[in-house]
DNA sequence: GTGTTGATATATCGGCTCGATATATCCTAC
DNA sequence: GTAGGATATATCGAGCCGATATATCAACAC
């Protein structure tokens, strides 16, 4: 993960559902992403500061957490933050952000967040990520017609794999358009209906 | 593509081959490794630099190339680099690098130069590329097992995408595998025999 | 001729990510 | 008590990326 907003999509993503600090934002990082994505701490906490310095997110007043359990988290030096307003706005940004590319990273990362898109911004993204794959796929079929002789059975082996596989994406994508045109009354979801209401996550 | 040597080993693997300048050895990796795969000038330049600075490749005394026809390349200013011994052995130290990963992109791009290893080095790689895969596969299994319920239906949606792409890849890496141990007489390569009777250097 | 465009060719800069490393604090087990 | 591990934040250098600058040269138009 490299790309300008990758780290802040996730990031503000995250805050917009609960405060959260440094330490555990990365956890919950990995635990979303899956442990192949892993960001570094030398990445996340200057990024941080960034955001802070932005005014997109904010220090919370870190209260000492009474110490009356034993299992309680103790008074630990820690930061805390909270996604504000223009964090919210910038989230949405980033997550619409048509002009913005929409690879497999750029896709997943949007993917894990698109129940706060509205249907419309979806189907354009989705649309969008089929487009690409569709370019992909051509340009591979055409790759494969005139160097077919000339690549060695690895190179070819391998781009015969990456056909099959951007074709089985293009099915997916096209899975997902599909209901996504035709909501069917039972998706197997949990977090809200997909409708004109903004799961408003209140505290912890 | 950032992390290390996975700039110096194309750059290597290319140069190899034949000498060549900057410009030519970017449009060269995107040919070769297709358009979705960029390099930036502000990567590559530097890093031709560098590796002339320590040794593994070095300029070639730049004729200008005599001017008796039309089409001939003109003696514009460039700089040409050819890779030396050094250069070589970094390469195939590279190539086989075993403590390395193995995520797509690096098992991608030491595919492209497999046909410079030797069968016991690609067979190696091979299983270690399955490994992670397998690896991977548990890990997403295990998470759907576990959090089914509480994802969203697009997470949900993807992780089985992930899933069946992971199982597909894995089919593909074995039958690859299994090329390699049988050796059907008719493979279609076009860059020698995968010969015998290569000199066995007892490397490390 | 001259002007415009586009390909060729190299270079540099700021901002950012990464891996490594340092430094504390706290919890649990022995 | 103390050793080891999880928690929590910070910093550094190396290197990549996107943007941008600067030339040269071929082609074609006017």
């Amino acid at each position: 993960m490299k790309q300008a907003g990758m780290l802040e999509l996730p990031v503000l993503g995250l805050l917009k559902e609960r405060e959260m600090h440094g330490y555990e934002l990365r956890k919950q990082l990995s635990t979303m992403l899956g442990p192949f994505w892993q960001v570094s701490w030398g990445s996340l906490y200057p990024a941080l500061r960034r955001l802070a310095r932005d005014g997109v997110v904010e220090k919370v007043a870190d209260a000492p957490a009474g110490k009356s359990g034993k299992t309680l988290v103790s008074a630990r030096r820690r930061t805390v933050y909270r996604v504000t307003g223009a964090g919210e706005a910038l989230f949405t940004q980033l997550l619409e952000e048509m002009p913005g590319t929409v690879d497999a990273e750029h896709f997943t990362l949007k993917l894990a967040f698109f129940r706060y898109l509205q249907p419309e911004a979806r189907l354009m993204l989705l649309e969008r990520r089929r487009a690409y794959l569709q370019d992909k796929l051509a340009i591979f079929k055409e790759n494969l017609r005139n160097y077919r002789e000339r690549i060695d059975g690895y190179a070819l082996s391998l781009q015969d794999h990456e056909v099959r596989t951007t074709e089985s994406d293009i099915a997916w994508i096209n899975e997902l358009i599909t209901k996504e045109l035709n909501p069917k009354s039972a998706r197997g979801r949990s977090s809200g209906e997909p409708g004109p209401a903004r799961p408003k996550t209140t505290n912890a």
